[in-house]
DNA sequence: CTGGCCTGAATTGTATACATCTTGGTGTAT
DNA sequence: ATACACCAAGATGTATACAATTCAGGCCAG
C-alpha cells in the first residue's frame, strides 16, 4: 500500500488508527464503526476488527457493551495519575533491581549513556539539543528499567508507558524558556545519576523514592504547560477534559 | 449450546479457553491453532480468533511472532512478582485514597464488612468458614481499592488481579493446619483494620506500607505451600517452572 | 559438512455473504 | 402521559472460501 507501515493489513490499520486516535481526531468516547473504518482504511472488516483488538490491548480502546469498540476517554486527572503510576512502577522496578543487585556489565552502558546525556544539553556550554535529549532520556529509562529482574513489573510498566502522555520524555521540551528548562534538565540528570548510584549500592528505598520524584518532573512540566496554556501539546491531544 | 456461559460464541469460546488455560491443560508456551480449536469448541475460526484476542487483552495469551497466539508462560518467580506488584498497586491505591480523603459513607460499609469477616473465621469461638472468609476478603479488597480516586490505578490493579495466582484470596485456604492458619487470619484481619484506619486518618505512607506488607501474607502462604508440596494448588496450575 | 534456496504443507490473513443482535423510534392501549 | 410491544435500519457476530505467509525438510552447490 501507499502509506503507513506494517506487513499485514491489520497492522497497517492498527497503525493508522493509533495515529488518528493519539492525534485527537476521534476524541474519547467516539464509537468505532467497523464498516465505516473499513471503507476509510480501504480494507475489509476483518483486519479492522483485528486492529481494534490490538489497540484495546494497548489500552487505547475499550470494548463497548453490546459489542464494538469505543475510544478510551482520558481526563486531565488521568494524565496526572498515569504519570504518578509510571513513577510508582519505575520505582518498584528500581527497588527490585537494587535488592537483586545489578551486574557491572549492565551498569557500564548506563553510565556511558549518562555522559552522552550530559553532552546533549550542553553541559560544556554547547547549545542544548532537545530532540537528542528526549531520545537519550527515553533510552536511559529503558536501560535502567531493564535492570529489574521481574518480567511482570517490566511488562506492566511498558503497558503504562504506551500511553502517549505517560512516557518519560512526553513533556521534556516545548518550554523554550531556556532558563527554567535548563534547570529542570540539570535536576533530572542529577536524579538519573542518583538512581544509578542507588541501584549500584543496593539502596532499594532510595532508588524507589528517586524514581517517584523523578516522574514528578513530568507532572511539573505538564502543570506549567497547563498554566501557560500556549499551543496545546500533541501528547495531550486525546485528552477530553 | 450445552455448556459454559456467554451470549455469543466468541464469549463462550473465551470462557472455555480461559478455563482450560488456568486449569493447566495447555501449559505456558503452547501454541494455539485456530483450526484445531475451532473444531474442539465447535465454532468457526472467527469466534476463536475473537476469543484469543480477548484472552490476550487479559494477559493470558501473547501474540506469537509470525501470527497466532501462545499461552503465556509464568514461572514461580512470576507468581512472587505478581503478588509483590499487587501489593505495590494496592498500596498506591490506598495512599492516593488517604491523600484525597475518603468520605464516611464509603468507609461505613468497609467497617461493617470487617465485622462480618471477624465472624467468618470464628472470632467468637464459632468454627471458621474459609469459603466465606475468602469471599468476604475479596470483597474487602474491592471495596477499599474502590476508595482510590484514580481510574488508571484501579484499572491496572484490576488487570494484575485477573491473573489467577495474584488475586487477594488466591492462597487463603488449603492450609488446614488450623493453628498457623488461624494466626495468619488474625494478622491479616488486623492489617485490614489498620488499612481502613490509615485511609480514614489520611496517613498515606502508613496505608501504602500496610497494603504491601499485607500482600506478603499471600507470598508466605505460597512459600509454605511450596515447602509442604502437598497437592498442587489449582491457582498454580498454569505455572510452568 | 555447511550454507542457501527451493518447495509444499500447514497456518494465519483477508474478503465477503449471511445471521443475529442491538437500538431507537413509532404506534397503540391503558 | 406512560408503558409496552413491535418494527426496521444499522451494527456486530459468524461461517467459509480463498490468498498470502510461514516454516520445516530436503536438495544442491560450494
Amino acid at each position: 500500500m501507499t502509506e503507513s507501515r506494517g506487513s499485514t493489513h491489520a497492522k497497517r490499520a492498527a497503525y493508522d488508527l493509533r495515529q488518528r486516535i493519539v492525534k485527537g481526531e476521534m476524541p474519547g468516547g467516539t464509537r468505532l464503526y467497523e464498516v465505516a473504518l473499513a471503507e476509510e482504511l480501504e480494507v475489509s472488516r476483518t483486519p479492522v476488527r483485528e486492529a481494534m483488538s490490538r489497540l484495546a490491548e494497548e489500552g487505547l480502546l475499550e470494548r463497548a457493551k453490546g459489542g464494538g469498540f469505543v475510544v478510551r476517554s482520558f481526563t486531565y486527572a488521568d494524565v496526572i495519575d498515569a504519570i504518578e503510576l509510571r513513577g510508582v512502577l519505575e520505582g518498584t522496578a528500581l527497588r527490585l533491581a537494587a535488592e537483586a543487585g545489578a551486574p557491572d556489565e549492565k551498569l557500564e552502558p548506563l553510565k556511558a549513556l549518562l555522559c552522552e546525556i550530559d553532552a546533549s544539553f550542553g553541559a560544556d556550554g554547547a547549545p542544548p539539543n532537545l530532540e537528542l535529549y528526549a531520545g537519550l532520556n527515553g533510552e536511559f529509562h529503558d536501560l535502567i528499567v531493564g535492570l529489574c529482574p521481574s518480567h511482570i513489573v517490566r511488562s506492566e510498566l511498558e503497558r503504562v508507558k504506551s500511553l502517549p502522555f505517560a512516557s518519560p520524555s512526553a513533556f521534556v521540551f516545548r518550554n523554550r524558556q531556556s532558563k527554567a528548562m535548563m534547570e529542570s534538565l540539570v535536576i533530572a540528570q542529577a536524579q538519573h545519576r542518583a538512581m544509578v548510584a542507588a541501584v549500584e549500592g543496593r539502596e532499594g528505598a532510595r532508588a524507589e523514592a528517586l524514581a517517584r520524584e523523578h516522574a514528578r518532573i513530568a507532572r511539573q512540566n505538564l502543570e506549567k504547560k497547563a498554566l501557560d496554556n500556549a499551543e496545546p501539546d500533541p501528547a495531550l491531544a486525546l485528552i477530553v477534559d
